[in-house]
RNA sequence: GGAACGUUAGCUCAGCUGGGAGAGCAUUCGCUUGACGUGUGAAAGGUCACAGGUUCGAGCCCUGUACGUUCCACCA
């Protein structure tokens, strides 16, 4: 360890070399520990396909500074982390990578492209992890994780195999969100509805058997007429009741479809007559089982008309829609053409607008499940942070839909389903059946479709410790106690987690999740590859260090909301580890070898318990903003006292004893045991937050101590709340800060000192500066004056002195000689005008009863401090301009 | 179509259970003051979006309006 701080803060020196005096010592290891209470994080995995984005340095900096927290109050502190294997973005970008080197997926087969997917985890699954590092985190590395890896497959066949078992889950032929482009089909949760501009089609279709009638529809989709089944009217519709039951001829086609009733229509949309197009509107669909239509599909997998399209075969989608049109149009059939907003659906990944399509997957189904995991936000057992969230949650789980979970993908969770080779027959089990109960074959093959990421990170709490195991690990560690990430993902993960502990677990998985929101580039836009605003945390780190990164990222962000970077806020968060770094350093310069006594209580100065009860007030504040999770008002406030306070005025009044430790070696030795005191304390309050400086700091300070990282965490002393002191050091701040300002008003230079007289504003009070009348002496130099006198009244001073009216006393300064009379006279006039208003003011609210009888008696008895305070003004400005005069 | 959030200093944002509005950056005028110019002192800058209401008292609570952002939604 270092034995002094170097001359200069430079973050990429150290925070390199402590990270790895973490990993060698073990520190972020945490194992079963009766004696001690857990408390546990799991780490949102992120994507093997993943590099760091700002996101992520937001989301693993909070969790990082919570667990370093509760590491320091003495909890077993884990924090697991992992990686996801993430099913669909990986095979993406693994299928892109292949094509680079001339490579087909199709053409290799299932096995060596899996063995393509894993050299790319191999290569880089680690990537994001090995650049967590460098933010600090202190995740249990020991115990990382990958979804894919042999335990959580294992507890991913197992929930497969226990819901296959209750009925939960299910194979069948519905109607799915498919992506022409993944060709896959996707959830819900994974569709995105985007406003387009698009077309209202209006077409005829004739009446069977009366010419020259024709039934107006209109539509968004010409192109799937070609598997309309019938149209459809709403029942109560007078104009079309006498159609309803006729058939009518689908143009284009050789079919007929009949017209018929249902209650979906409404009758003031559009024409009133829909076309009904089962395979291909979620809608239809339904409509279509109610009255037993067919269901035809005219497409193939990539959104080309499949062969029961005619002339229109093989063509794409959007192809066939312009054919289509042009071709009614000949036929005289198309009324007219109606520009048209309306949602498209999209699939989030690839922005491809998802096709509609009934196929056979497999479902979760979702009613009984939910029931439970929103009773325990309703009921409290699980709280989120803000709680505005909860709208967010129950709107999705009062609305849910069963969960199509498989896709046909190759990279991922391969469903646990045994196809009879002879007869087809399903068997859902672990390992493929030796014999076929139904017609006893011997060879099955397996599904080959797998599962939806999100079913195997909805297990990520449990199956990181060992599920279905009862590991030690899984009954200690579980439930987790907070779950830290984006609102964005609320639908995906948190409440697929929720009921998934439930259900597995018996219990919630976490009782709290903090959400953040997301990080926004200078002008408020989304940081995004496609606009390449992203900003890359490891260039703010290699520039800054991740100190000033983690505290830019934590200072101001209240939960949930979104928030801009600035590098301007990451250099002031640099040069606020560079003061600390320097305040420090003057401290040791002047500290002696070895220990420092702890002074007598006599020999502590007013200035010392000032800093000791603030620091104290500051444990507690600190205290209360964490446990409500406000991370960004506790490092405020110990930001704030720490450049403020501490360094701002404490070390400035601790400069003059120090100065003078030979005279006085009981004043300056309270003032070296204070100073590391308050230093060692802050540094231990700072740490969740900036990790590396404070422990570079700490460790400096206190050469006996290995680390910061498990030192106590400070707690709140009784017998260190000195609130008198407090009082009476504000007494003094504001006496200097009236000094200042006077002389910066008038121009005088630093140097030119002068004397100051102080007159107590009535007896009581000058009792009191006398007390006080050494540390008065000590802050000559903040005063610059060469003297400072205690005065019982002013008749000693100088006719022509000005004053400076604080709150229990008058200080003098006899300035006269350097000011301008005419300049003195209007800022006079102007600020007893102020004084006047201010005096008014305060009579005021004192004359109102109510204000008198019903404000909090402090109140009140401040506002009667100001009427005293404002006519003592008064009447020294009024002396002020008399004597000018 | 529903809902949420936001509107506070020139910019970006804090502001806990209502008790005379704060920070960072930027601006102006000073300072080589014994750790720090990545510093330091002083100052300027706000009818807390608008209109009502509750209250002795509202940035904060209630109602409405405007603008912005986002989420949800099967009107073809």
């Amino acid at each position: 360890m270092a034995k002094e701080l170097a001359k200069t803060y430079d973050p990429k020196g150290l925070e390199d070399r402590l990270y790895q005096k973490w990993l060698d010592k073990g520190y972020f290891h945490a194992d079963v520990d009766p004696a001690k209470k857990p408390f546990t994080i799991v780490m949102p995995p992120p994507n093997i396909t993943g590099q760091l984005h700002m996101g992520h340095a937001l989301d693993n900096t909070l969790q990082d500074i919570l667990i370093r927290w509760k590491r320091m109050q003495g909890y077993e502190a884990l924090w697991q982390p992992g990686t996801d294997h993430a099913a669909i973005a990986t095979e993406v970008k693994v299928i892109s990578h292949l094509k680079e080197q001339g490579i087909d997926k199709n053409e290799i087969g299932r096995e060596a492209f899996l063995a393509h997917c894993w050299d790319w985890r191999k290569e880089y699954g680690g990537r994001i992890i090995r650049q967590l590092h460098k933010m600090g985190s202190s995740a249990d590395w020991d115990r990382e994780r990958f979804t894919m890896d042999e335990g959580c497959s294992k507890a991913v066949q197992e929930v497969f195999l226990r819901l296959h078992d209750k009925g939960y889950i299910y194979r069948g032929a519905k109607i799915i969100n498919w992506c022409p482009v993944c060709k896959t089909s996707i959830s819900d949760a994974e569709v995105e509805h985007v406003d387009m501009d698009g077309f209202f089609w209006h077409i005829r279709y004739p009446i069977v058997g009366e010419e020259g009638r024709y039934v107006e529809i209109a539509t968004t989709r010409p192109e799937t007429m070609l598997g309309d089944t019938a149209v459809a009217v709403n029942p109560e519709d007078e104009r079309y009741k006498d159609l309803v039951g006729k058939e009518l001829v689908l143009p284009l086609t050789d079919r007929t479809i009949p017209v018929i009733a249902d209650e979906y229509v409404d009758k003031d949309f559009g024409t009133g007559c829909v076309k009904i197009t089962p395979a291909h509107d979620p809608n239809d669909f339904e409509v279509g089982k109610r009255h037993g239509l067919a269901q035809i599909n005219i497409m193939n997998d990539d959104a080309t008309i499949n062969e029961l399209g005619g002339k229109y075969a093989g063509m794409d989608r959007y192809a066939a829609r312009k054919a289509m049109v042009e071709d009614l149009e000949k036929l005289g059939l198309l009324v007219k053409v109606v520009p048209h907003l309306h949602a498209v659906g999209r699939h989030d990944r690839c922005k491809t607008v998802v096709e509609p399509l009934i196929k056979q997957q497999w479902f979760v189904r979702m009613d009984e499940l939910i029931k439970p995991a929103s009773d325990a936000v309703r009921n409290g057992d699980i709280r989120l942070i803000p709680k505005r969230m909860e709208k967010l949650y129950f709107n999705w789980t009062d609305n849910i839909r069963d969960w199509c979970i498989s896709r046909q993908l190759w990279w991922g969770h391969r469903i646990p389903a045994w196809y009879c080779d002879g007869c087809g027959e399903m068997v859902v089990a672990a390992e493929a059946p030796a014999v076929c109960p139904k017609c006893g074959k011997t060879h099955f093959h397996q599904d080959p479709d797998t599962l939806d990421t999100w079913f195997s990170s909805a297990l990520w709490p449990f199956s990181t410790l060992g599920w279905p195991e009862e590991t030690p690990e899984l009954k200690y560690f579980y439930p987790t106690d907070v779950l830290v990430t984006g609102y964005d993902i609320i639908f995906f993960w948190v409440i697929r987690m929720v009921f998934s502990g439930l259900e597995h677990m018996g219990k919630i998985p976490f009782h709290t999740v903090l959400f953040h929101g997301l990080i926004r580039d200078s002008q408020g836009r989304k940081m995004s590859k496609s606009l390449g605003n992203g900003i890359d945390p490891l260039e703010v780190i290699d520039q800054y260090g991740a100190d000033a990164l983690r505290l830019t990222l934590v200072t101001g962000n209240a939960p949930g909301n979104d928030m801009r970077f600035y590098w301007e806020q990451v250099e002031a968060s640099r040069n606020f580890a560079n003061k600390i770094w320097n305040a420090s350093r003057f401290i040791m310069m002047n500290l002696p070898e070895g220990e420092i006594g702890k002074p007598e209580e006599a020999h502590l100065e007013i200035a010392d318990r000032w800093i000791l009860s603030a620091l104290n007030t500051i444990i507690r504040d600190v205290e209360d903003n964490m446990e409500r999770y406000e991370l960004g008002i506790a490092v405020q406030k110990v930001h704030d006292f720490l450049w403020d306070e501490f360094c701002d005025w404490y070390i400035e009044l601790a400069k003059l004893r120090l100065m003078r430790k030979d005279e006085d070696p009981e004043s300056a030795n309270a003032a070296l045991w204070t100073l590391k005191e308050v230093l060692g304390t802050s540094m231990k309050l700072l740490h969740p937050f900036m990790p590396f400086v404070s422990e570079e700091i700490y460790c400096t300070l206190y050469p006996e101590a290995d680390t910061v990282m498990t030192a106590a965490w400070p707690v709140e002393d009784p017998a260190r709340s000195f609130p008198e002191d407090e009082k009476e050091i504000e007494l003094y701040k504001e006496l200097v800060r009236g000094v200042r300002a006077l002389r910066a008003e008038r121009g005088v230079p630093h140097g030119r000192k002068t004397t100051l007289h102080i007159v107590g504003k009535d007896a009581e009070a000058n009792e009191e500066l006398r007390i006080l009348q050494r540390s008065l002496r000590d802050m000559g130099r903040l005063l610059a004056a060469t003297e400072v006198t205690i005065e019982d009244s002013k008749d000693a001073i100088p006719q022509d002195a000005l004053p400076i009216v604080c709150s229990k006393m008058t200080a003098y300064v006899p300035l006269s000689e350097i000011v301008d009379k005419e300049a003195e006279i209007a800022r006079l006039t102007a600020e007893r005008e102020k004084a006047v208003s201010e005096l008014k003011r305060a009579e005021g609210m004192l004359a109102n009863p109510n204000f008198v009888n019903r404000a909090p008696a402090a109140k009140v008895e401040a506002e009667k401090e100001k009427v005293v305070k404002y006519r003592a003004m008064l009447q020294e400005i009024d002396s002020q301009l008399q004597a000018f005069a």
